[in-house]
DNA sequence: ATACGATTTTTACGCGCGTAAATTTTTTAT
DNA sequence: ATAAAAAATTTACGCGCGTAAAAATCGTAT
């Protein structure tokens, strides 16, 4: 391995002993050139490594391999998690994703979208901020680039959503705990971020009517991404009011669950499925952390690999397309109920 | 507002009736151009919302407005909380950051350094892998790009190192728990991933040394990043096969912990700090969750803000100076110790 | 009004690479 | 062995913008 550093492709080119298209040509596709000059050029990159530089390279090409991936609120684990099996399809499938936080902020998913043409995308998987989002500026961003949805369904935005189907998540936890004792009361934030969480609650009142038991909706207050923290006190504030028409509370999501156990674990509250136990709690998402907490939760997991599949095959379809489907794609992956021991 | 695409600079310098240089410095500093021409600018600015290709402009730029940010594992909280914090720093700096996660990958983490290379960044704050890192590989990148490593730190490598001091977390734990009850036995992974475990074991069996009392380290196997699942097996063992010398346990860090508490839960082993409690469990690092564990996790803190705030001080500090200290810096900051329920 | 220096703007070239068109080399057919 | 066809390579130009050097414009003093 000499010690020489390569500035450009010209440079290295020339240590081949060929021109510099033809270089080009060997890194988008090795079997493109002769044997021969195949053989000179990975003799040479044995001895200098040099690697191309990839933001040149998508300068002036017609379809890049960049991939953006878009989600709301990284230190959240559940877009953690979901963004960690995007990223992975992305280098799975040959592309190069580039990984974006909008950390709750509609200014900075603006700014991100805007980072993102410069970056000339193949294609971008966006899970929106939701009810903050500034929408004008999606439209213009997804009319610009090839963009499938997920997570958070904005209508007629994007060439194709991918998701959960909030109905089948409500409608199995809500089945689930009225047949196995008290039918649920449904515990969210009152001004949710996240358009699943109407989704949920309609689908909760749809569920309560169909099983002609009368819906009890408690709805706490907070701002911002701390769910957790707004579980906990709205927990307290529900706890220590008292008067619940059942012993069983459904949380809109795991992350108010989380705060909510807590809560109940210092007000003395003895949740669980046993009869010894004062109170049942529920939720949906299966949080990576659910299953940790104390008793551990039972919930309705999203099907996240299917989901980030999905996701993927539908973009790379929507590139092959040429970035337009005929007609906007909608795909609701059902949830599938984890019954552990807290409900 | 009009409705015309505007490709590029020379499209829009046309439209404001300058040369396109002339846009290129106004973007550059606004006040560095006539005021009448910083008038026209403006003017068709508000027109047909144009924007530079920041990729483009990066190009044949001396230096850049990039920071790029490596993680090791970002679908864990802390890593996540502190990753939003730098890129917050990032933006109010005037920086745009880009945030890569190894996801635990050495391989990926070359890759990584790679792409970087491309973006030509005038800094990066790196936390690597540690243990099975490339450190040739790393070693070169830095030789190249201005980094500051932060977290994990390797020996010589980067122009600083900021991080939290693993003594001061092990110090207070083990003081405030042999002072308020039993000296505590320390539960670990047995090939932990993070070199702070390593310290953070050294630190345990100096400082029991140092009060007269017999170290007891418990290292429970697994590999990889789930923590919270290697801890709860590890505790399942830890619990069923008993003879315990001590009835207080210091956990590496809190997401062994989190497990280590379900496991507890589903054991029926009471764990607190009240006189009816069969066990203590402390730990380390403040973990986002850690709050609203059941119970309440006793920890140390990370200062997450002076570590963050402290490595981008350090960061822009080493931009200004050209990419290179006289000296490597190395900062760690001390615990605070988190007195909640557990311990 | 004219000349001067100071500032602003433009000209010209470069960054590192993609790619269509032109050229050269190789292969195939006769 | 020669011509035609096929494949590989090279030439030439473009991507969108930064920036040094040259040219034009400005403000000021005489």
């Amino acid at each position: 391995m000499a010690d020489v550093k390569i500035k450009n492709m010209e440079e290295f080119a020339a240590l081949c002993g060929v021109s510099r298209p033809t270089v080009s040509k060997y890194f988008h596709d090795p079997d493109s050139v002769r044997p021969h000059t195949r053989t000179r050029i990975e003799a040479a990159l044995a001895e200098y490594d040099y690697r191309p530089n990839i933001f040149a390279m998508n300068q002036n090409r017609k379809l890049t391999k960049n991939i953006g991936i878009i989600v709301p609120f990284l230190a959240d684990p559940y877009f953690a998690e979901i963004a960690r099996n995007l990223e992975q399809n992305c280098i799975a499938a040959g592309y190069r994703p580039t990984l974006y936080s909008s950390h709750g902020q509609d200014t900075l998913e603006v700014e991100i979208m805007d980072s993102l043409r410069s970056l000339k995308p193949a294609g971008v998987l966006f899970a929106p901020l939701g009810r903050i989002s500034d929408r004008k500026a999606i439209e213009a961003f997804c009319r610009d680039v090839p963009t499938v949805l997920f997570d958070s369904n904005i209508a007629d935005m994007g060439e194709a959503f991918i998701g959960s189907d909030n109905h089948s998540f409500v409608m199995q936890t809500v089945e689930y705990l009225s047949r196995t004792g008290e039918p649920p009361c449904f515990f969210e934030m009152k001004t949710p971020a996240n358009p699943n969480a109407n989704k949920r609650r309609t689908a909760y009142l749809n569920m309560m009517d169909q099983i002609g038991c009368d819906p009890h909706v408690i709805q706490i207050s907070g701002e911002g991404w701390s769910f957790e923290e707004i579980g906990r006190l709205g927990g307290f504030k529900m706890i220590d009011e008292g008067g619940l028409p059942t012993n069983t509370i459904l949380c809109s999501n795991d992350r108010l669950a989380i705060g909510l156990l807590s809560a109940c674990y210092e007000r003395g509250v003895k949740v669980g499925r046993k009869s010894d136990s004062d109170m049942r709690v529920a939720s949906h998402d299966d949080h990576p952390f659910s299953r940790f907490t104390c008793p551990a939760l039972t919930t309705a997991a999203h099907d996240y690999t299917s989901v980030a599949d999905h996701a993927m095959d539908t973009l790379l379809q929507l590139i092959d397309s040429g970035g337009r489907f005929d007609e906007r794609k909608e795909v609701l992956f059902p949830a599938r109920l984890i019954m552990r021991e807290s409900a």
